[in-house]
RNA sequence: GGGCCCGUAGCCUAGUCUGGAUUAAGGCGCUGGCCUUCGGAGCCGGAGACCGGGGGUUCAAAUCCCCUCGGGCCCGCCA
């Protein structure tokens, strides 16, 4: 007998038992739903059902005797998976498994679905476009912004597994003042070739020139204030530049050579802020040669994306350039379709889109989860000048992706929580209120820097690239030391693998939604609940199956009595639950929790049981069953989150 | 001023959506063992939290509701 969902067989056996022995008992009672709930403790059975204290209530008799009535009651002849019924506690029903029908079950059904075990597929498919990383091509990704891929592409592996079609989008957002900064400040170079890494070399350029340019701003601003003798304004302006002038002189000891140039030519300009807003505005109207220059830093940036994801195996479907959408009219029609709408008003040479009513007419704030007393804040969608915000071109964006997919979801750091809300509502304000519905905004919390928040704007980061670099530089150590005997070449090829799979594993581990503070040592572990310690696991696993060398003929899974044994079962049985709640909850910390209680449950087995030399030959051949059912689980686990299972390392 | 997220042992984290069992589960660090029949990136044990605080709902609360404190984020003609 084979099962694609062991566990569930069982539970709906229990299920089924206990809800023909309540309807046999009380005809008239209706109970929604008999959850069964996973007892604290194996002795307590591998299901149990608190349903007699709800029953309790409603028929007036005590807990346990109401448990003990429906234990007799239970028609024991159904029987399979079900090896006992005890009453136990203060009215648990507790329901044990047959745990060598069980053993044989789970095994079996892990070895014979193999690569695809726990991977059950969802009735519905359908088309899901994941948007993610989405860094502005301006610097390269740091590693708060690296959180972003790592759950994204988890989250597309697991949909994808889970049966839908999954397409995976990276939105180069090239329109827009900061990327016209760039621009700026490369020109003024003279279009130097990128020295290293060419997101480095732009991230650099960025940094640098976007701080001159905005103290220079921010002394005329300060003249100006100055002039109409605002002392808040002022005070303001002089906290902001003090921060820019650190991170300039900061620039400066870090890239001196680079510093100075750019200093030099930006001087040069009588009005750098001018310049940086034509380019912009240039840009927008598609006119040629701010098309070339801000196209090519971008490509410039993405080409070390490119490379920085490919390294840690994330790769996408599609690259979206904002701007092929902004020169193809799709903004503009979107805006003039928003524009028909009762909810778009000028002021004071803007275009607003009010939010907030349509919130209200639509009746959406408890569906979005306001309070009702909760206005939400309107949204500009074009400036006085014509051009438009980033907002405007996201709702675009959105339409563009429902023509392709009936489901989006965007992976966006929760910071743009609001812009995503206001995006949500301008979908129902245009009509499509089933596009609205389906548009899930997964937030992740912020990564930062022990003292201060990571900032790309004034070059205080730490880079994707470092990390990995760091991850895999610890590794190579950390082989070298164990495995000295082995060839440069493998130990490299090693080190790759254990380092970039210790990164995504500490990135994807944690809650989303729970802040992050970067410390090396989060990233560089490699022991208990660690990448390494699951990949070790894994190696192990195929270490002892390549020494056995044979295939277990005989098993006799009725031999497998440990209680380690019988616990590792459980886990592999569970597998296909856990699947399917990390996809449809979008939770893919819970496959790394998996993965590593699974590794842990493994190791205890190893240490305490021989698997080869078992005696008799039956027990070893279950042994090795096991061990092969392990590894192939393992496997499936790190595969969802993007982590090599290696044979050896 | 308003809104959202987070708050679990010295540190990091799981559990919170869907409330359940006398022992709230792991890791790091501290500490005592296993100097290893199948790879020690390992295993076994010990000390350490009453789940930020207070109220409430319930037979039952880390989990649900209200209040409160602490940390972060957002409320821009930035993205």
């Amino acid at each position: 007998m084979i099962s694609e969902n062991p566990f569930a067989e069982f539970r709906l056996e229990c299920q089924n038992s206990l809800g023909d022995a309540l309807q046999k008992l009380f005809p008239e009672i209706q109970i929604a739903r008999l959850a069964l709930e996973k007892p604290p403790n194996p002795e307590f059975g591998q299901l149990a059902s608190s349903l007699c204290f709800e029953l309790a209530k409603q028929v007036s008799e005590k807990p346990p005797a109401l448990a003990k009535r429906l234990i007799e009651t239970l028609d024991r002849s159904k029987f399979s998976l079900i090896e006992r019924v005890v009453a136990a506690g203060k009215g648990y029903v507790n329901f044990h498994a047959n745990l060598a029908l069980f053993s044989a079950l789970t095994i079996d059904s892990v070895r014979h679905f193999d690569t695809e075990y726990g991977f059950i597929k969802t009735a519905k498919s359908l088309k899901i476009i994941v948007e993610h990383t989405s860094v502005n091509p301006l610097h390269p990704i740091h590693i708060g912004q690296a959180r972003n891929p790592m759950l994204g592409d988890a989250i597309a592996r697991l949909l994808k597994s889970r049966g839908h079609n999954v397409y995976r989008h990276y939105y180069v957002d090239d329109v827009g003042r900061q990327s016209a900064v760039l621009a700026y400040g490369y020109e003024k170079l003279g279009k130097p070739k990128p020295e290293g890494k060419p997101d480095h070399f732009m991230g650099k350029i960025y940094t640098i020139t976007s701080c001159l340019v905005e103290i220079n701003r921010l002394k005329k601003d300060l003249e100006r204030a100055k002039t109409a003798s605002s002392t808040e304004e002022i005070t303001e302006i002089n906290r902001e530049l003090d921060d820019l002038m650190s991170a300039v002189s900061e620039l400066n000891v870090r890239f001196p050579e680079l510093f100075e140039e750019l200093l030099e030519k930006i001087r040069g300009d009588k009005d750098p802020e001018n310049a940086v807003n034509e380019l912009n505005r240039g840009y927008e109207a598609g006119d040629e040669k701010a098309k070339q220059i801000i196209r090519k830093v971008s490509e410039l940036c993405l080409q070390g994306f490119r490379n920085t994801l490919s390294r840690a195996e994330v790769f996408y479907d599609s690259w979206d350039w904002e701007s092929e959408l902004m020169w193809s009219s799709q903004v503009r029609k979107a805006l003039d379709k928003l524009k028909r709408t009762a909810y778009v008003f000028p002021i004071g040479g803007v275009l607003e889109f009010n939010a907030e009513k349509v919130a209200q007419e639509f009746g959406l704030k408890k569906k979005l989860g306001l309070r009702e007393s909760y206005e939400v804040p309107s949204l500009t969608l074009v400036r006085s000048d014509g051009t438009t915000l980033y907002p405007t071109r996201d709702i675009a964006y959105a339409l563009w992706k429902f023509e392709k997919a009936e489901k989006v979801i965007n992976v966006i750091g929760m910071e743009q929580k609001l812009p995503q809300l206001q995006l949500k509502i301008a979908l129902h304000a245009l009509g499509y209120d089933n596009y609205a519905d389906n548009l899930i905004h997964f937030a992740y919390n912020l990564v930062s820097l022990p003292g201060h928040k990571m900032s790309s704007r004034t070059g205080r980061y730490i880079t994707f690239d470092e990390v990995m670099d760091e991850a895999v530089k610890r590794a190579y150590e950390e082989v070298s030391k164990r495995s000295p005997q082995l060839p440069e070449e493998e130990k490299h090829k090693i080190a790759d693998f254990v380092g970039m799979g210790a990164v995504r594993y500490a990135l994807v581990e944690v809650d989303p939604s729970k802040p992050v503070v970067f410390t090396w040592d989060r990233v560089l572990n490699f022991e208990t609940n660690s990448a390494p310690y699951i990949q070790y696991s894994h190696a192990r696993a195929c270490s002892i199956l390549r020494k056995a060398a044979r295939e277990p003929e005989k098993p006799a899974f009725n031999l497998l009595k440990e209680k380690i044994e019988r616990e590792i079962i459980m886990t592999l049985a569970s597998f296909p639950d856990t699947f399917v709640e990390a996809a449809e909850l979008l939770k893919p910390n819970l496959i790394a929790d998996f993965a590593n209680a699974l590794a842990d449950k493994f190791n205890t087995f190893y240490n305490a049981v021989p698997v080869i030399k078992a005696k008799p030959q039956e027990l070893s051949d279950a042994r090795l069953a096991l061990v092969d059912a392990v590894k192939m689980v393992l496997r499936n686990t790190l595969n969802l989150i993007g982590i090599v299972a290696p044979e050896r390392m």
